[in-house]
DNA sequence: CCCTTGACTTAGA
DNA sequence: GTCTAAGCCAAGG
């Protein structure tokens, strides 16, 4: 297990009509301050099945350049995301990494019994 | 090993 | 709001 096998799995979280930030994402793979390789890791192979669309740069902006950057945009509407002016409003759209452990831990409660 | 490349981020001006 | 400069770090040449 690589990386980028790391960064992808994190990815694969954000649920629909959420989106995280690249250093969100490099924290909550477990490589603080590597924000720079999420975007190179998304840049590179493998994207079927990621929802690549949903990892934005820092205060929501679209980080990816051209034409590439309102596919990527139109793809969050689609979903739900709300956008104020040019960004997304991370205050209601932002993706909280903590919320999935607290899912983890109530989720096994429940299994226990 | 050194150098370059980024869908980045932060701090200043 | 904009722009620059510097820090950042995995890959690839």
């Amino acid at each position: 297990v690589g990386y980028f096998d790391n960064i992808r799995r994190t990815v694969l979280l954000i649920p629909r009509g959420k989106v995280a930030t690249y250093g969100a994402v490099a924290q909550a793979a477990g490589y603080p301050g590597t924000a720079r390789q999420v975007a190179w890791a998304l840049r590179g192979r493998g994207l079927e099945g990621l929802p690549w669309q949903r990892v934005v740069g820092h205060g929501g902006r679209i980080s990816l350049p051209g034409e590439a950057g309102l596919h990527q945009r139109l793809r969050l509407e689609v979903e739900g995301v709300l956008f104020a002016g040019s960004r997304v409003n991370m205050k209601e759209c932002a993706f909280d990494f903590r919320a999935i452990r607290r899912k983890r831990r109530s989720a096994r409660r429940v299994s226990q019994k």
